[in-house]
DNA sequence: TTGACTCCCATAAATTTCCATGCAATTCCA
DNA sequence: TGGAATTGCATGGAAATTTATGGGAGTCAA
């Protein structure tokens, strides 16, 4: 297990403390931990991303594959390592988000950790809800990548098409 | 043996543990298991996939022939490792299924596992039982396209008849 | 001192680990 | 060939460990 996987939902307590999920931990160290965790707001979306060592270095390779002194370089350094913040973890695996930070994503009492392979994201909940829902329609399009997609032919038997209104996946 | 076929049904104990079966577990260990079954709702039916370190890396291939920081990627990943669950294998052979994952499948008391070559899905019974006679039926309209169905009608003694394929496993 | 932050401990709930039991099919032996 | 022992698997329950989360004491700076 080495990649940030699953959606996990904890609660800021009052002093800004929020436990990053254990399975994240996890994934972390083997990650090359370094004494915290890289976080920085998300390019297109009101969330925060994180990581740990491997993501550092993406962002690495993604810089040097620009041509030194392009605007684009500069403004992406801007963009990703101008508001990186190293978040240390206290022992019992908790960190604290910046102010900075909790406004980009508009955090409240509750925050939403998206596991994304690579990296995993912060989220505000509600929000995250509405993302998920966008995201999954979206691959609806895409199924056909998986080769999971052998609709029926429309002329199908008469039985009604299994799609079933079923689909209510809930939150965790 | 490298792929999960025949379906097996088990219970869901109390505690909402249920048996992989052992056939499929076997094919697990060879296939790169890592700790866990990656397990999300399946697209098209209200079931689950699942499977192990080769369905993961499908996953990442897929992602991985798009560009860091596209929308388009941020939204698959958010779809598929969102809803992705890894879901660790007991000492006895036991999964527990997330509640976000049983209500996608409408899970009740038992629960169908269904060998779809390189992964497997995880059915209500019931629901599984009618697909599985709605599958029957296109199969037969296919063998008819195909003229395949030219068959002598009982299978006679001759030929060397493999006796079983059912192997021990109890099996529905 | 006051406020912010870090470290440490407490606790309740959820999860994991471990052991016991019963059933079914296979194997072994007469 | 028939019947009994054995093996493997699903299942049930209890103990032990983790995890999330709340709160207090100690530390440093303003």
């Amino acid at each position: 297990m080495d990649r940030f996987v699953s959606t996990f939902t904890n609660k800021i307590d009052a002093k800004g403390r929020v436990s990053v999920p254990a399975a994240f931990r996890a994934v972390l160290e083997r990650d090359g931990y370094g004494g915290g965790i890289y976080c920085y707001p998300s390019l297109d979306a009101p969330a925060l991303d994180a990581g740990g060592e491997r993501l550092a270095q993406t962002i690495d390779g993604l810089l040097s594959g620009l041509p030194d002194y392009s605007d684009e370089r500069d403004e992406l350094s801007v963009a990703l390592y101008g508001e990186v913040q190293i978040l240390s973890i206290d022992g019992d695996g908790r960190i604290i988000i910046p102010d900075s930070l909790r406004a980009h994503a508009a955090l409240g009492s509750h925050v939403t950790f998206v596991g994304l392979g690579q990296k995993f994201q912060i989220w505000e909940p509600e929000r995250f809800n509405e993302r998920r829902a966008q995201a999954r329609t979206k691959v609806q399009d895409h199924r056909k990548l998986f080769g999971a997609g052998n609709r029926p032919p429309t002329s199908g038997p008469s039985g009604p098409d299994d799609g079933g209104g079923a689909t209510g996946a809930r939150e965790t």
